[in-house]
DNA sequence: CGAATTCGATACCGAACGGTATGGAAATCG
DNA sequence: CGATTTCCATACCGTTCGGTATCGAATTCG
């Protein structure tokens, strides 16, 4: 099937994957409007007129970039979710945070949040399309909290959208700190306070 | 005495103060990078001429605007370190953020986070800066909290700096929420969860 | 091979940026 | 009043921004 579909003229001399991989590292230590077209092509290795060509412009980039970052920086997010119990839905959640955080091999802290928070005139379209991406996980994490409140598992009348909210605070809050420069033991001394207040089903360990 | 040092020349025609107070909540709202001289002068009322007058820089007039930001809009946190025990000190902290994170007469969230995060060449000087003036306050409630320890107000054991960076995280994970639009019942639900985790001498309610 | 097509490097566009030189008006001194 | 000093408005500086027009080189189809 792909070979039915071969392009026609001088196929693209670069692989867009690893582009936007590199493009990735960029937005997320220097933010949307910190990385300049000069800053992303030079990392990313092609000229602007090929990175307009195979991603539009620099929104749209920018948007192909959080995608890519979510699908592989934020996959332990998805994978805490599967965890049998709440109690270690969050734990595996905050612990992976943790250590995603602080990776050496990857800048610090966490693109959703340091892309771009403050909101002037076009850069509130970017702030409000983050803060929507934090939402949806949120979301995600409220709706496995739900299930767990009916199938007894939290103790009954806790609000899985409220623990689900503080859980996502702690996550943020440590992101910040960790692009101020906080190591890893730090954010892991932190969890283990946060891992306090969530409520868990009498005589249940673990 | 103010008499003696009376000024030669047209003396200045604008309060500085006020000026500075307006220039407050264009960075508070725009952050550092998004906040232009244009919006800085039309805010304030005065010509850029005038501006670098009366402050310097760009870079003078932010610093001065932080430090009129924690003057003002962060009295709280010194306020709360005066409440008699620990867990009345963590939990006024909190509360009071809370609120002050969602003032309807002031911007959304808190200056000294979305003034700038993300650090590339000059912008990470600012980033720097901020993240040294929020570790200050961390570190004045650390200090308030080894006071608490050694006067068996906290459990013994319990790590000061610790417990003053899990209040500060959180804190600061709700500013990022409050930035993003969350509302003050959110934010105080969080808080809820938040006091669960801090650590009670035992017999004491309040 | 020749035509069609798309590549990527250079060079450029108008706009906005932070910052400043200039020059007339206003206020205070002697 | 006359001299001096400082104010503020305009107009401008070089630089960088996101985005694009141009054009020769490269590749594939017929």
């Amino acid at each position: 099937m792909p070979q039915g579909t071969r392009e026609r003229g001088r196929p693209r001399s670069f692989d867009t994957q690893a582009a936007l991989d590199r493009a990735v590292e960029v937005f997320w230590r220097q933010g949307y409007e910190g990385a300049s077209l000069t800053d992303l092509t030079a990392a990313m290795g092609i000229s602007r007129p090929s990175m307009y060509a195979a991603f539009g412009n620099k929104d749209d980039l920018f948007r192909r970039v959080v995608a890519r970052y979510a699908e592989i920086d934020m996959a332990y997010a998805r994978e805490a979710l599967e965890q049998p119990t709440a109690y270690r839905v969050i734990e595996s959640f905050l612990r992976a945070n943790a250590d995603a955080l602080t990776r050496t091999d990857r800048p610090a802290g966490c693109l959703s949040i340091q892309g771009g928070l403050a909101g002037g005139s076009d850069r509130g379209r970017i702030a409000r399309f983050l803060a929507e991406s934090r939402l949806a996980g949120e979301r995600a994490l409220a709706a496995r909290l739900a299930a767990a409140v009916a199938e007894g598992d939290l103790p009954p009348g806790t609000d899985p959208d409220a623990l689900a909210r503080y859980v996502t605070v702690v996550s943020e809050g440590n992101a910040v700190h960790a692009t101020a420069g906080a190591d890893r033991a730090s954010l892991h001394a932190t969890v283990d306070f946060a891992l306090q207040a969530v409520p868990r089903r009498p005589g249940v360990v673990g």
